[in-house]
DNA sequence: AACGAAACCTGCGCGC
DNA sequence: TGCGCGCAGGTTTCGT
């Protein structure tokens, strides 16, 4: 469940769960979702969730002088249920709160990752720190003069986390349909009012998809119960062969930089 | 410094 | 039915 709208509802039900609640038990199942450089996570017992943020698609954990960092790269997902409910598989991490809670980090594919810092580390870590502003943040002329040197495809650069954060390959593809640009065109090729539109679209896409919760697109992918409904308002991104919206023409899907892209040639210069 | 490909994992759907 | 391949909402690492 993983670009920006996922991750926020995500925060937003578990916040709702487990906001002010102590840790009462950890249990590691498959350390390697835990970060190496990660202090230990038995660090966190008895301690209290004092907040939960998000940044880019980042969650991030507030338990008193210490932050839980946690990213659901591909197939993440937290489950709650009650501790008496026994283990399936692909449950990894099993947080028990005093509130009859546990909190199960849940991943098929492994690819998540856990790391604890103190409270103080935040912006020194490594992952955080190279995070560029969600687009909502971003200052366009900066932006503009990042991408204006790149000779690789907008849509690999919109992509970039270090650039932007909070876009993934879903909402890429729908920004760059919104705003009308070819996802093959390159950064250094963008004009500046081009690049104005993208952004505008970029804000707008996500706080929409927030809004509705995301997109559910698999229905196992579902965590919490919470299906998102964005699905619905999708123009391009699952649509091959379908036609655009706005002229008729066939969607497109090709592959940039590995990922499936999907577009329309007639609308997207 | 910037770029693309490979690596990290598992499960599903498709064609044969 | 079974096998092999390609595919999946992401990031990091490695080689050029």
């Amino acid at each position: 469940m993983p670009e920006l709208p996922e991750v926020k509802t995500v925060a937003e039900v578990l916040k709702k769960e487990l906001l002010n609640k102590k840790i009462t038990n950890i249990k590691i199942i498959y350390p390697k979702i835990i970060k190496e450089e990660s202090l230990d996570l038995n660090l966190l017992l008895n301690k209290k969730l004092d907040n939960l943020k998000t940044k880019g698609k980042f969650l991030l954990f507030y338990f008193e002088d210490y932050i839980l960092i946690s990213h659901l790269r591909m197939e993440g997902k937290y489950f709650i249920k009650k501790p008496s409910e026994e283990l399936v598989k692909h449950e990894h991490i099993i947080f028990t709160f005093n509130n009859n809670i546990s909190l199960r980090y849940h991943d098929t594919r492994k690819f998540g990752r856990l790391e604890l810092i103190k409270k103080e580390d935040l912006n020194k870590n490594k992952s955080i720190s190279k995070l560029g502003p969600e687009p909502k943040d971003i200052d366009i002329d900066l932006f503009y003069q990042t991408i204006k040197k790149r000779n690789t495809p907008i849509k690999t650069i919109l992509l970039n986390q270090e650039i932007i954060s909070g876009l993934g390959n879903i909402y890429v593809n729908e920004v760059l349909f919104d705003s009308k640009i070819n996802p093959f065109r390159k950064g250094l090729n963008i004009t500046r009012e081009e690049t104005k539109e993208i952004i505008n679209s970029s804000i707008k896409i996500l706080d929409k998809a927030t809004k509705y919760k995301g997109t559910t697109i698999k229905s196992y992918t579902s965590s919490l119960g919470v299906k998102g409904n964005y699905q619905q308002f999708l123009k391009v991104h699952m649509k091959e062969n379908q036609l655009c919206p706005n002229c008729n023409n066939k969607i497109r899907k090709a592959k940039i930089n590995g990922r499936s892209t999907y577009y329309c040639k007639t609308c997207q210069k």
